[in-house]
DNA sequence: GTCTCCGCTAAGCGTTTGCTTATCGAAGCG
DNA sequence: CGCTTCGATAAGCAAACGCTTAGCGGAGAC
């Protein structure tokens, strides 16, 4: 066999168990790990990892603190993880790939477009509000991967708003939307939904899934044809 | 004269000019920084700090970087700022200052609260894009200030929401506006104009201003009033 | 001429960083 | 038993980090 050749990533070994073939929805981050990521301590590291990054963000952040919080000795981080960005990379694939399941499911459901708007941006919203500090993490240090990982994790992200902008767009044709600037309008869209993160907090008034209806409300009203 | 009390801090010495009573507008970010910074040694190592800040993220970025950059050895950097975070807080400073500024000029002016938030968003949004840069620093590395710096920085951006605020509960009073829960409306919408940041380019099809005038008419349409 | 100030630099201190190396012990297997 | 596999560790390396120290050189004051 291949000598050489370094061991596989763990984005390369993910279980490929979604949201949708393995009973009931995903319930927090550990619930996430347990589905996708069969070793403990492989868990334990992505888990403190978020933690980590998501406090100091991912350059301050020590690889020996997040051995620390899982319990592990430093060196055996690089046990499982070729370095820190790989440990980046994992979390932020994870993250997009399951917001991108669950947008999708909900964008597949028939409907009036408004209707498969207001699932799209209700889930959207409240998703990102849910799952708010891995979500965060996989947004703001996006930026902190090589340019393959942010390639692929681009794909994602392109998928995502491809599903904003066939509802909108569909709403246009029929009528019942009015936007000047398809384009404009799908990241100004997608934008406000990601920036719930930016405020919401899990102790606050509101749930994820009522900030994510109040958005939809919001998105829809913003998008509604003039009645003249 | 006290002995012992460390030097006054830049933020401390800054020139008390604003675009208000000093001829026209600010054209760019080294326009800005000349009007408020007499030294040019510290005008080049703040657009030294704003450029790699932006680049890298604050805790990424070296001394080192920031004092080639400015062209001046990495020694220099600390005969005017205490520390790299110094440099952090003088650039956010400045930065919330002047779209405070900005903003509440807009907002000044008398008007109907459909026409007073038309200014608001759009100066908001204008002014976030135009200098995308320096306020993508002074938005996402917010964190890395300590406490205290933090607590200095959140009156301006809570005054920045006061001024949207307003706007928004005197449309709903007088009818033209329909909002929910005014709370939530005020922070979708001020996250809505600052993620203009995640997408902004400077070369892109619309200018700053007309970015600016579309999220305006988006806000609009998103709160006029029901014609039911 | 001498003294003081001030912006600036060369050199380097102490610490922390990401990551490697050599090794261990338990488990699986013929 | 002998051998391999594998998760994990103790120890430490080379590099980079923020920041300090001691001192230089030109300008202004008297």
């Amino acid at each position: 066999m291949g000598l050489g050749i370094k061991k596989r990533t763990i984005v390369e070994r993910l279980t490929a168990e979604s949201s949708m073939n393995s009973g009931g929805v995903v319930r927090n981050l550990a619930d996430l790990f347990n589905r996708r990521i069969e070793s403990p301590s492989i868990r334990r590291i992505l888990l403190a990892a978020v933690d980590s990054f998501s406090k100091t963000g991912f350059h301050a952040a020590s690889t020996r603190d997040i051995a620390r919080k899982a319990k592990l000795s430093p060196a055996a981080v690089y046990v499982h993880f070729h370095s820190k960005e790989e440990l980046l990379y994992t979390v932020v694939t994870l993250m997009s790939e399951w917001v991108f399941d669950q947008v999708s499911a909900a964008a597949r459901e028939r409907g009036r477009p408004a209707e498969r708007l207001r699932r799209v941006v209700q889930v959207h919203v409240a998703s990102h509000a849910a799952m708010r500090t891995a979500m965060f993490v996989s947004n703001f240090e996006f930026h902190s991967l090589n340019a393959a990982q942010r390639k692929k994790i681009l794909r994602y992200r392109d998928a995502i708003e491809k599903l904003f902008e066939d509802c909108i767009r569909a709403g246009c044709e029929d009528g019942s939307f009015h936007a000047a600037d398809i384009g404009i309008t799908k990241v100004a869209v997608v934008s406000l939904c990601v920036s719930v993160l930016n405020w919401f907090s899990p102790g606050g008034r509101l749930s994820p899934e009522q900030v994510g209806d109040y958005y939809a409300d919001l998105v829809l009203s913003m998008l509604r044809a003039d009645p003249t």
